[in-house]
DNA sequence: TCTGGGGTCCTAGGACCC
DNA sequence: TCTGGGGTCCTAGGACCC
């Protein structure tokens, strides 16, 4: 450490996907490109928009009939997410190869913390030497931020785009950022916005000034958060391990057109089953809870979801739990939007595989105890099989949960 | 211009336990 | 018996971000 407090960089890739499309076809570099989800479908939109697309007035999240229409010469296409990872996976190693503390945010975005490598050579110079590497190396454009934290650094990098570098010190929070309406922060929408409005707070300048008890009484502890943003503080560490510690797995569609037959739902829903598990298996996760989302016509969401004590894979599995939950909560209305997610995860490995009778009788003659240990933990889940060990060696002690005392004295009788 | 799909984090109420 | 208080887990919804 110099003393004088961190060193963060945030890069942000400028309109990454299209970037990468012009990077892979030249011909299309000084042309208006947008990438979208679904090109031909109704109901597709633009997921990014090269520079020369913005410049004709055209965004992302625009609807493609409509960007089409705004910009007639618009070049549509669709994604190639391996071409997208392949990129980002080169930039990240770009970035650690000058230090292992770098967070990948996201595909396009990330944050290292320069501290220890920056004495020496100026921050500034630092970050030009990895723009330049990138774009030669890669032909890929991004803007870098430069701050003593996560919030000011990513902040600092929306402040030029494309190709920007720029550095936000504390002191110039003041200057720079109060006069902002809000809205403007990352991490105020306009929900957030609207309630702060309600409570005489416009600008950023407001929220670092106001009273905690307000902010507390109207966000929760949210609004305290943010008013430390607001006046440049943010203790968040950056932590290349984060990446790595997925909460949960879910796949959702849009529908062409709406649903409105059981049966259509439950064809979706086996369908969404299956690359939830795919993707589960690629990351070797399990889950405890699945949840489905029903999104109707008027644009209400509406999850239900059930969580067992055995964490689960596999696509039959999750298929089981949605499509009883489907049964169980539709109330009929046409569906826009399905969605299966499963969280809670731990590791595959974690998870014990449930035993056929056969291979059970097997063991429970080898290896009593464990075999027994594992088949409570199957049926009942860790916790249950912890209390019911305790309340075994300790018998003086009063469970409420006596089934686990009578399966467990079941189990001892018969190993 | 009626608007995709992947996530994360937070809140609040109820159940249940000690 | 109606009288807490603390803690965890589950469910559902909401806000936000890229």
């Amino acid at each position: 450490m110099n003393g004088r407090g961190r060193i963060i960089f945030h890069i942000d890739m400028n309109s990454f996907y299209a970037s990468v499309e012009q990077a892979y076809h030249p011909e299309l570099k000084g042309k208006p490109v947008a990438i979208a989800g679904n090109p031909s479908e109704r109901k597709g939109i633009l997921v990014t928009c090269s520079y020369e697309a913005r410049a004709k007035g055209i965004f992302t999240t625009m609807a493609v009939w409509e960007a089409k229409r705004q910009c007639p010469n618009l070049i549509v296409l669709p994604p190639n997410f391996e071409r997208y990872r392949h990129a980002s996976k080169a930039m990240f190693d770009i970035l650690r190869s000058y230090t292992d503390l770098v967070e990948p945010v996201s595909i396009d975005e990330g944050y290292v913390d320069v501290t220890e490598i920056a004495h020496g050579i100026e921050a500034i110079q630092l970050a030009k030497m990895i723009q330049t590497r990138i774009l030669h190396e890669l032909d890929l454009p991004c803007s870098i931020g430069i701050a003593p934290n996560k919030f000011l650094a990513k902040t600092a990098s929306d402040m030029k785009k494309p190709m920007g570098i720029t550095i936000l010190r504390k002191r110039d929070v003041e200057k720079m950022l109060w006069h902002l309406p809000v809205i403007e922060m990352h991490g105020v929408g306009s929900s957030t916005s609207n309630k702060l409005k309600e409570i005489g707070i416009a600008t950023i300048g407001d929220l670092a000034r106001s009273e905690d008890y307000l902010l507390k009484a109207n966000l929760g502890k949210n609004g305290l958060r943010l008013k430390n943003r607001a006046q440049g503080i943010d203790q968040r560490e950056v932590d290349p391990n984060s990446i790595y510690d997925t909460k949960s797995v879910g796949h959702s569609m849009t529908f062409p057109s709406d649903l409105m037959i059981l049966s259509e739902l439950q064809t979706a829903i086996e369908e969404l089953c299956m690359r939830v598990a795919k993707r589960l298996d690629a990351k070797k996760l399990a889950g405890h809870t699945v949840s489905i989302l029903f999104r109707d016509a008027d644009w209400h969401n509406y999850t239900r979801s059930k969580t067992s004590q055995n964490a689960i894979f596999k696509k039959k599995d999750i298929e089981v739990i949605a499509l009883s939950l489907i049964e169980k909560h539709w109330n009929g209305n046409p569906v826009r939007l399905l969605g299966v997610t499963v969280s809670n995860v731990v590791d595959q490995s974690d998870t014990v595989e449930q035993l056929s009778l056969f291979t059970y009788e097997k063991y429970a003659k080898e290896e009593p105890i464990r075999k027994v240990v594992e088949e409570l933990q199957y049926k009942f889940g860790k916790d249950m099989i912890t209390k019911g060990i305790k309340h075994a060696k300790k018998p003086t002690y009063e469970s409420k949960t006596s089934f686990s005392k009578d399966f467990l004295d079941d189990h001892r009788e018969r190993g």
